[in-house]
DNA sequence: GTAATAAACGGAGGCGCCTCCGTTTTAGTG
DNA sequence: CACTAAAACGGAGGCGCCTCCGTTTATTAC
């Protein structure tokens, strides 16, 4: 136990249940997910296979056998993300106040939907036929704004009659808002809007 | 009246908006949709579209034409499919008293249903995509149904404390089922019993 | 180091999707 | 009929999907 390698501490969210990959293999497959990401960005949800293959250096054949579905590489991609908008909720509550955090946080998050308007389709089909995800995914978004709420709403910056389901609750419109141009100026603007209504609370408490 | 050929009155439903055809274009499109019905009654939703177009004896580019999209194609299949199912209705209700109408009814829609099973995702999507489908199904098979219980309502053979809604709520079940192997054999024993039910009702009354 | 073996690689090949456009057919018109 | 314009046809071609299997590489044992 003295002298790991420091790369252990790295990959452990996905040890579970899985024997270790060969040093080639582990290589290749987080290199197909960061490609993928990229790739998924630009063209979409239903950008080519190949290509990500291709930009990866890797033949066609070692994506498939790490993902043998296109819906598997979306999953794990998707997880990624999931994670870092959750991690971010942590980094943002050290930096800065809490009202603030919740407010940069929640920007995060409509920049997060964001990149998954238009896909909307492939993805929901993704979600209904893999529902653990669905549901982990709602469980640790959350989660990581219950840990913000809660802050903010402890030390008086915002209101205290609110709790994390209720800014959720109100978060949701931003999700099921019609894609139109100015979705994204409207969904800042209403995230604002969220946090006037949480500050005034509180000073009105004050 | 008199000396119409016989092949006028097959196609009117359709005539709705759209300028008539070209005779060979409607002879091809005719024939694409039949041999459609079978390969996706065959191979499931996603059947080969090239398969389809070489059975019926075309090039691909004029599948494309006529259904430019598989969406397209599974539509019209799928509205000529819930057409045959609304329109035994009426077939069944002249053959046989309107308890066993109903009953023959419901059982032949076990087997529409069960036709639907499996492609179930690739289907969901097609109805989540298109709403007008799915209420339009919807409003249509409601209708056969309410046509079904109230003749047989009103002449006794069922209980009168029921109607329409209720029994398509009580079908519900068959369509939510998870696809087990003994899917059908059960779905098919629940119509039983429902009827038993049904008529119980009405023998009490008498 | 070398050998052996299990793991991983990669791309050819077969199939389906869809578009594009040169060729054929139909429906009018005189 | 003959002619013409519009409509319809059809399939080649380019791309992506996915599988299969011969080749390469990492790891383990000596």
């Amino acid at each position: 136990m003295a002298s790991e390698p420091s790369a252990i501490a790295e990959q452990k969210a996905e040890a579970v249940d899985a024997k270790p990959l060969r040093a080639d293999a582990r290589r290749n497959r987080d290199r197909l997910v960061e490609v993928a990401v990229s790739v998924f960005a630009e063209r979409g949800i239903d950008g080519s296979l190949e290509e990500i293959a291709r930009r990866a250096g890797v033949g066609i054949g070692t994506l498939y056998r790490h993902f043998p579905t296109r819906e598997h590489l979306v999953e794990v991609v998707y997880r990624r993300e999931v994670e870092a908008l959750c991690a971010a909720a942590g980094k943002l509550a050290q930096k800065h106040p809490s009202d603030v955090a919740l407010e940069q946080w929640m920007q995060r998050f409509v920049d997060y939907i964001a990149t998954k308007r238009g896909l909307a389709t492939s993805l929901r089909i993704v979600l209904t036929t893999n529902s653990t995800l669905f549901s982990d995914t709602f469980g640790r978004v959350s989660q990581a704004l219950r840990q913000l709420v809660e802050a903010a709403v402890a030390d008086g910056t915002i209101r205290g009659d609110v709790d994390a389901s209720d800014v959720l609750h109100a978060l949701g419109g931003i999700y099921s808002a019609p894609d139109t141009p100015e979705w994204r100026d409207r969904s800042r603007r209403l995230v604002k809007l969220l946090m006037d209504g949480l500050r005034f609370g509180a000073a009105k408490a004050q």
